[in-house]
DNA sequence: CGACCGGTTGACTTTAATCAATTTGCGTGG
DNA sequence: CCACGCAAATTGATTAAAGTCAACCGGTCG
């Protein structure tokens, strides 16, 4: 990888893996030019964090790659998972004060990083990219309203289901290969069972178990502790609801 | 529908209750014309519906008076409400397809409603109103995140206290004054028992145990089913974590 | 090798859901 | 105006689900 003086100089976003499905999909070159002037690539390694909640906002950001997590504490200390971000998913708080949540990579990570004030600046300038947010924010909308129902109507069995379907589709390799609905897949959690169990508002035993039990119906298969073999999706996704 | 054509020929916008807090709130007088003309009023009774979940999504709305609920159901009939909307809230899916949740007003309400594709286009050209919107569902996005805490992380008492002071919060008289933290506040709920059990993810039995709790202790008084007392707000708040 | 961390398992407790009566409040019609 | 019927809300008894507390695996790393 070629240092960050190489990346600011030459335009990086025209090779970026995510240039046509994050909210710089519609810019014509000359404004891809500009964003790619105030924006600059950052490498997270796991665990680190790049927002902090209650934070002024000063930053946002795109993912590029990796998966990245969204979360709030209760005053009690519990930790409640909010979202996880993909690459093309958008992170912070445009046009805001403060950071609403804490924002961690779980794996490694490579995000592409605003000040805010310039990319606000920018984004009210340039309507295109304005559109795309807009677009992106309300399909997060409806992304995180789905959840509510997960958190508020699902019993722990539902809620795992669901959970590990999502991950499937989220965590697909990108080449989008079309294989039948019951051809067993396995694919690494980005998440430990402690932040499943953050995700899915449970306990860390109760993930455990439920696991156990999906593995014993013969479900599901636990090749190691972060990888999953989904070996029946459609129980899966009756259990999902 | 001749009432409707004397709302359209007159200009509604500019006497309505929500110019100056709504989407609409940036637009130029002109700019408010144009809306004026694509849109129309709609009053609708309590337990009317004007959205519904799945279906294509032709409608869009601005909140002129009253609560809206939107909700979804689980396959196994549960109905999970994802959010209330007040005055100035917007409802609808702009530039999307289908309608991800069924929305139906709580009390007698007026709506200012838009066809979709009149919307769509009318807000591609006025980058004000779709930066208005923007800025909109962002902190709905928001809103929305701190209710999936109550919904994962909080118990039965602490979700009962949250929506309470969310509620007397909303549903504050206009005028805005500002009382002393410990006099007691009265206001009427917009929900029956069932509904809020619906917002909260418990039961109407739960929900009502807790009322009767609450009340004995002497932090709300409950004068009828619909109206509630806050005697003591502080109490209340730390409940609520 | 032993300590340690993440995960699993078991025993028990707590919370809220469920099931089943009542009770309350309210509108309707005699 | 009162009696009736109905829906909403409350209350009680019981059950089921998930949380809690604690012990124990099993890799991994120093």
């Amino acid at each position: 990888m070629d240092a960050t003086l190489s990346e600011r100089s030459s335009n990086f976003c025209q090779a970026c893996a995510i240039r046509n499905r994050a909210i710089c999909a519609d810019l014509a070159n000359d404004e891809i030019d500009l964003l790619n002037a105030i924006g600059r690539r950052r490498k997270l390694e796991a665990g680190e964090q790049i927002l902090w909640e209650g934070d002024d906002a000063v930053l946002v950001a795109n993912v590029i790659e990796g998966v990245m997590k969204l979360s709030t504490q209760t005053s009690d200390g519990k930790e409640q998972i909010l979202g996880l971000a993909y690459p093309s998913d958008f992170l912070g708080r445009p046009f805001g004060q403060t950071t609403p949540y804490g924002v961690e990579a779980l794996t490694d990570a490579h995000v592409c990083v605003f000040q805010r004030s310039d990319f606000d600046r920018f984004a009210r300038e340039h309507p295109r990219l304005e559109h795309k947010l807009l677009e992106r924010t309300l399909m997060e909308l409806d992304r995180t309203r789905r959840w509510m129902l997960l958190l508020g109507r699902m019993n722990a069995e539902q809620k795992l289901a669901s959970f590990l379907l999502e991950t499937a589709d989220r965590m697909a390799p990108a080449d989008c290969s079309f294989l039948g609905d019951d051809v067993p897949i396995t694919f690494t959690l980005p998440l430990a069972r402690q932040q499943i169990a953050d995700v899915l508002g449970l306990t860390i035993e109760t993930v455990s178990r439920q696991f156990t039990r999906m593995k014993k119906e013969g479900l599901i298969d636990l090749p190691s502790r972060r990888e999953v073999t989904l070996l029946d999706r459609g129980a899966l996704e009756d259990r999902a609801v």
